[in-house]
Order: structure tokens, then sequence, then C-alpha cells
DNA sequence: AGTACGCCCTGGCCGC
DNA sequence: TGCGGCCAGGGCGTAC
């Protein structure tokens, strides 16, 4: 489940081989891929030729600036981008639904199992409006201050800190990592947080997206970089997938709930 | 405005 | 061994 440490990997590892790069030709398989946006046919031919000018990311989304148009790419739960070339190993499947090659003959898959994830074609100067997504919480932008303008009205922690519309890129994991290292308990109303716990949070989820990015992110089930190597981070959750084990700062055992339709893994000593 | 629920999708896992 | 059924969950649409 890409997060925005895991985007953040695959995105460090692929800029210098595409940045600067030509894109000979592309195919999209899958047309489900294309459904926010466009058509398949219609996506490839706004690829073809381009050269991709930078790779950035914003939230959960890659962004490839190749000029007057951006290709935006979203992993959705199970989706991968491979760089590759003939003779390396990987061979695509049943599961790899794009494909665009680069001037040199190196490859970029797409692959994704559950195709939730997408891939669409924006004009680059309505990229910011159109993905509607809020404050990058490793931006210098993102203060203590900024956080606690966010935490407004009745909404619960969790549910708000997943939020893309108020802050870009945090999935389940590092909500639910951020908020033990805060000891705050997930289900607490956003308003009510104090403003030593907001300073805490904030602290909490850029050293947890920090850490994340450092141990090149979390393989829960499918998460790989570009070259299919899985990340370390899952070793270091302290919550996270662990219920009915012992909390590591005192012992009792991780409880989960369901909270806004996903699961929430807390310390009940540890966090209030 | 907040919350719940269904939908998309498939592999993995459980029970029989 | 095999098969039906359930679960995971990011984001979106819909309903209350």
């Amino acid at each position: 489940m890409p997060e925005l440490p895991e985007v953040e990997v695959i995105r460090r590892d692929l800029v210098p081989h595409v940045e600067g790069r030509r894109i000979r030709s592309a195919k999209i398989a899958e047309s489900r891929l294309t459904r926010r946006r466009g058509s398949p046919r219609e996506v490839e031919a706004a690829l073809v030729g381009r050269r991709v000018r930078a790779l950035r990311r914003r939230g959960k989304f890659f962004v490839f600036d190749l000029g007057r148009d951006s290709l935006i790419v979203r992993l959705g739960m199970t989706g991968q981008l491979l760089w590759w070339e003939s003779g390396d190993g990987f061979c695509p499947d049943q599961h790899t639904h794009a494909q665009l090659t680069f001037a040199g003959g190196r490859i970029l898959s797409y692959r994704d199992i559950r195709k939730f994830g997408e891939m669409f074609i924006l004009p680059t100067a309505s990229v910011e409006q159109t993905l509607r997504l809020g404050v990058e919480p490793l931006d210098p932008a993102f203060t203590p201050e900024a956080l606690r303008r966010i935490c407004r009205g009745s909404t619960r922690i969790k549910s708000l800190l997943l939020d893309q519309t108020k802050i870009a890129g945090i999935g389940n994991i590092y909500a639910d990592e951020a908020l033990f290292r805060a000891g705050i308990r997930p289900t607490r109303r956003a308003a009510s947080l104090r403003w030593e716990e907001i300073r805490s949070l904030h602290r909490s989820i850029r050293a947890v997206l920090q850490a994340g990015i450092r141990h090149r992110g979390s393989s829960i089930a499918n998460y790989r970089d570009p070259c299919g190597q899985p990340g370390r981070f899952v070793a270091l959750h302290r919550v996270y997938h662990r219920q009915g084990k012992p909390c590591l700062s005192c012992g009792t055992p991780v409880r989960r709930i369901v909270l806004g339709q996903r699961g929430t893994h807390f310390c009940p000593t540890c966090q209030r």
C-alpha cells in the first residue's frame, strides 16, 4: 500500500533514469487505468515523443512533467512502477497494464494486481487545482500552526489524517504509526486536541514519514521499489498489523478496531 | 458536516 | 485437494 514514503522512494529511484529522457512508445492495456480522464489511446498519444522534464510527487501521486501536459500516476493499493530492460529478469505478466519504452530501450512498467490505481493526463498548469490536495506534510508550510488550523470540527483525528484534501500523502499505516508516537488515540475528536498534543502529532507525522523514506517504505503485501525490492520499514512498525502483540512501550496488547472502514491499531494504555 | 456503506478488484486465507 | 466465502483497503459516489 504505497503512501507518501513509498511514492517518494520510487520517485527518487526513477529520477536519474527518466528525467531528461524521451518516451519512445507507450502501451496501456487496461482501460480501467485511465477511467478518471481520457482513454488509453488518448493517453498513449499524449505520451509518445514527449520528454520527461521532471518527475515530481504530490501526496501519493506521481507527476511526470512533460512540458505542456503532465502524466499523473497513482498506485492505489497494489500498483508498482518497475524499471527494467530486456534481459534483466523481469517479465511482464497479466497484471502489467502499461508500458512506457524510453529512448535507449529501457522500460517503465505499471503493474497493479487489484487495479485500484490510475494513470491520466492533465495540463501541467491545472495539476494543482485538479488534484485538490492538502498541504505536503514534509513541506516547510506544514507547521504546528497549520495542523492546528486543520484540526477543526468533530471529525476523528485519524479520519482527518487520511483526508487527502487536508494533508496529502498519509495513508492507513503512517496514520496509525504517527498517532501511536504522539500518544493520541485515533478516536479522539480533532478539535479536542490540546496545543501540546498538536505539536507532538506534527512532530510524529514528520518523523514517521521521514523514517519510512529512510527505510525505503513499508512492504505489507505488494509494495516493491522500481527494482522489485521490498521496503524495510514494516519491521519498525509499532502498532500497525501488531494487534494482540505487546505494545513496545508498555506491554499492553495492541488493539485493533475499525474506524471509517479502516483497520485501526493503537495501544489503549499509551494512547489517550 | 460527519459518518456509514457499497463499489471497484484480486490473492490469500479460512473452514468444511 | 478443492471450493465457496470472506477479507484487506484508497478513493469515490451516494445516503442519511
